[in-house]
DNA sequence: CCGTCAACAGTTTTT
DNA sequence: CTGTTGACGG
């Protein structure tokens, strides 16, 4: 007898079900039913093979992911997957960690540091060993700390590969930031997949206790993973034919290349598992016929892909619109006058069934103010995050220290907030003084009386500062975390302080409200896996790990009765009736830096393939004429990315807009030029360009940027060494802008970062 | 110690 | 254009 949930599947998506034992790649294109035959396969694995939940490991890319096949597999199974794992790697890093954190030299109370408090920390760290925080930018040593550690590099590797002078300092502030981070029993997020590795590399028993308890290991997104989340899965899997592992992805979705993700893992895929069987799903079940052939067609022009045709049953559909609008604002408008206008045409289409797509997040701004305008209901995923705010924040760093008495990031950000007359120097003092007696910045507060030359005003505040945190700490292990941190913000005063802000400090104190309602489900639910519960860990230290590892998607509220904006990153795995993808312009979509680099150019074509692939029914395309970047206005043109759109899957439309500019334009520029003026500002006349590289054709018109030059001067490529004639020696380490405007990051030997413009740096590669 | 103002740098994507 | 940092005076 047949279990009723392999009705419906596919052949292909049936193998995969149907698997048991042995490795298998399955290739699942966009749209290709890749969650069900996961969720399936589980279900299979358990009905039909006995499995027990508990041997099974899977890995999503999103906590909501998680949560989402956790539901769907209860309810195909009839009951509760009790001790089965499922969570990003990041979570699941989390867990192993605090299992068994004293084995490492943490305690299960330990902070995990967001991005934020990681840079924070990395410019202490600076600080510390007397490096200029201007000189050398914080920002860009801890991303150096953070791609060394998705590569697995130790600090001692690091050290001895490091050459230049910015590598140097990166090698030097490595090791001390992770010593301050052991010393605050924290760890930051990229730890949660370092330390996992370390953990099961270094202790045997460790490793091999995971590994004959999981003996069925899932990944989705498989493109996406780096070189660590790599590793972990080899250790647990034994890296052989042996091993029960199943990977789902898609190699033309992978876009988390700046990420250190690495495409090759799944490339490599059946060299790692020459016994692996493949399984590719190319049946789409999501988009019409003439999206699919759009998205087939763009990505196609990638050369690094396994190759993969979507196809679909449903009919052609509609055609793909590109829209050209004046500028952003134009664009905005447009966009909310046309989900107006489909409400209207197509009422069997709710407001959620529309996305606004777009490649950076500044972009959000104008699309949410045209929105406002119209008031039309809108939801915004990303930007600054619900728990990056900075009173969100605040109020957690008072829970973190609470949690965690070691944590002294969390100390340093709310000892004087809300201000309790603690400024600079009586930090600095304090601090010393600690650091002195080998003391944490609370222990120290706490004893700051005894502090020979504190004022005693500040000695007082510090005494009842630490002392408060005490109370709470003794608090946190009886009532729940959501009355905590209502009587915590009472307590502190946190509402009169915002309230003192003016105007937005009424949306402050809404967020706090919210974040106290948030603790408050938290409790309600008894929101705490099984499996995550460790002896010493109270709900508190439970809920401060799970917030600092939610994303904004988790977040998302796809029921909401609003229009969603994102950006393509972020929409990686979701699916909407009507997609419209926003700022398709060269330099922005792709973004410029990225026609420097084939394999940049590769990924960011992949990001369009995956915007294009969210559509169900309808892809708007819009591009704008001129766009505010950084308070400049720059000039634009249609991303070379619409080229390879053949023309009968596309049709074209200028907004009033620029259709009113268009004919001022050409009354002031037939005057000017009567011959090539007029009519030559509309690009719908003008022939397409061949799109046959990713060189840019001159301008034709005037309007557009002129990229010609930029191919005449020597070009540089980042990692180059180069001199310059003030500066002396250095290294590119980033390039920015466009055409005239190119800029280079450089680390000059001698006198660190700085920014200079090509054009007029006269810069030479050294030979 | 804290508020104000000018100067300045920074804009890619996120766990 | 915006958010952050530094200098200065109360």
């Amino acid at each position: 007898m047949e279990a009723e949930y392999l009705d419906g599947l596919n052949p292909e998506q049936r193998i995969a079900v149907e698997h048991f034992e042995g490795p298998i790649l399955t290739l699942a294109g966009a749209g290709s039913g890749k969650t069900r035959v996961l969720t399936t396969r589980i279900t299979h694995l358990i009905h039909e093979h006995g499995v027990d939940p508990s041997s099974i490991l899977s890995v999503t890319f999103t906590n909501k992911a998680a949560a989402e096949m956790r539901t769907r597999i209860r309810r195909l199974l009839g009951r509760e997957p009790a001790g089965m794992w499922i969570g990003t790697f990041h979570s699941i890093g989390a867990r192993l960690l605090r299992r068994h954190a004293a084995r490492l030299g943490w305690t299960p109370n330990f902070t995990i540091y967001d991005a934020d408090e990681a840079l924070r920390e990395t410019k202490r760290t600076l600080e510390r060993l007397r490096h200029s925080p201007k000189r050398w930018n914080p920002k860009a040593v801890h991303s150096a700390i953070s791609s060394a550690k998705n590569q697995l590099v130790a600090p001692s590797q690091y050290e001895k590969m490091a050459a230049d002078p910015f590598s140097r300092i990166v090698a030097e502030v490595y090791p001390a930031y992770d010593a301050a981070l052991r010393e605050q029993n924290a760890f930051d997020f990229d730890d949660l997949l370092v330390k996992p590795v370390e953990l099961l590399r270094d202790h045997e028993e460790i490793r091999l206790a995971y590994r004959s308890r999981f003996t069925f290991v899932l990944v989705d997104e498989y493109q996406d993973t780096n070189h660590a989340q790599y590793v972990f899965l080899q250790l647990l899997t034994a890296g052989d034919d042996a091993g029960n592992i199943m990977v789902v992805g898609d190699d033309d979705q992978s876009i988390y290349g700046w990420r250190g993700a690495d495409i090759r893992n799944i490339l490599d895929f059946e060299k790692d598992f020459p016994a692996a069987r493949i399984i590719r799903l190319e049946q789409n079940y999501r988009s019409t016929g003439r999206i699919l052939d759009a998205a087939n067609a763009v990505i196609s022009r990638n050369t690094k892909r396994k190759g993969k045709t979507l196809r679909t049953e449903a009919g052609p559909g509609d055609l793909l619109t590109i829209v050209s609008t004046l500028d952003e604002r134009d664009e905005g408008d447009w966009i909310g006058s046309e989900i107006e206008a489909r409400m209207r045409r197509h009422p069997d289409v709710p407001l959620r069934g529309y996305v606004v797509l777009y490649r950076t997040n500044s972009q959000s701004r104008a699309m949410e103010e045209a929105f406002r305008r119209r008031d039309l209901p809108y939801q915004i995923v990303g930007g600054t995050r619900f728990y990056e705010r900075r009173e969100i924040m605040d109020a957690l760093a008072y829970l973190r220290l609470i949690s965690n008495p070691r944590d002294a990031g969390a100390f340093d950000r709310i000892i004087n907030y809300p201000r309790r007359g603690l400024g600079d120097t009586s930090r600095a003092k304090l601090l010393e003084w600690a650091a002195q007696q080998a003391m944490t910045p609370l222990e120290a507060a706490l004893r700051a009386d005894e502090h020979p030359d504190l004022r005693g005003g500040a000695a007082q505040s510090f005494v009842t500062f630490a002392g408060m945190i005490q109370r709470y700490t003794a608090l946190a292990a009886h009532i729940g975390v959501g009355e905590l941190i209502e009587k915590l913000i009472a307590e502190i005063g946190m509402v009169d302080a915002l309230r003192d802000e003016g105007p937005e400090g009424a949306d402050r104190i809404e967020n706090v409200n919210e974040l106290i309602a948030g603790a408050a489900d938290f409790d309600a639910r008894a929101d705490i896996d099984e499996e995550d519960r460790v002896e010493d860990a109270t709900a508190l230290d439970m809920f401060l790990q799970k917030v600092t590892l939610l994303t904004d998607v988790d977040r998302h509220d796809p029921d909401a009765q609003a229009v969603t904006l994102m950006t393509v990153h972020n929409a990686k795995g979701l699916e909407f009736p009507v997609v419209f993808i926003a700022g398709m312009e060269d330099g922005l979509f792709p973004l410029a830096r990225a026609f420097d680099e084939p394999d940049t150019l590769e990924e960011e074509r992949r990001l369009f393939y995956v915007a294009i692939t969210r559509a169900e029914r309808k892809v708007f395309i819009s591009h704008a004429r001129t766009r505010r970047r950084a308070g400049e206005v720059m000039p634009g043109r249609p991303s070379s990315f619409l080229d390879p759109l053949p023309k009968h899957l596309t049709d074209e439309l200028t907004t009033p807009g620029l259709e009113r500019a268009r004919h001022a334009g050409e009354t002031r520029w037939s005057r000017r030029d009567p011959v090539t003026g007029a009519g030559s500002l509309g690009y719908r006349d003008r022939p397409r360009t061949s799109g046959r590289s990713p060189r840019f054709e001159g301008s034709d018109d005037g309007v557009y940027i002129d990229y010609s030059d930029a191919q005449d001067a020597p070009r540089f490529v980042k990692g180059e060494r180069v001199r310059h004639p003030q500066f002396g020696r250095g290294v590119i380490r980033d390039l920015s802008g466009l055409g005239q405007e190119l800029k280079a990051t450089i680390d000059f030997d001698t006198i660190g970062r700085k920014k200079v413009v090509l054009r007029y740096a006269n810069l030479q590669k050294e030979l």
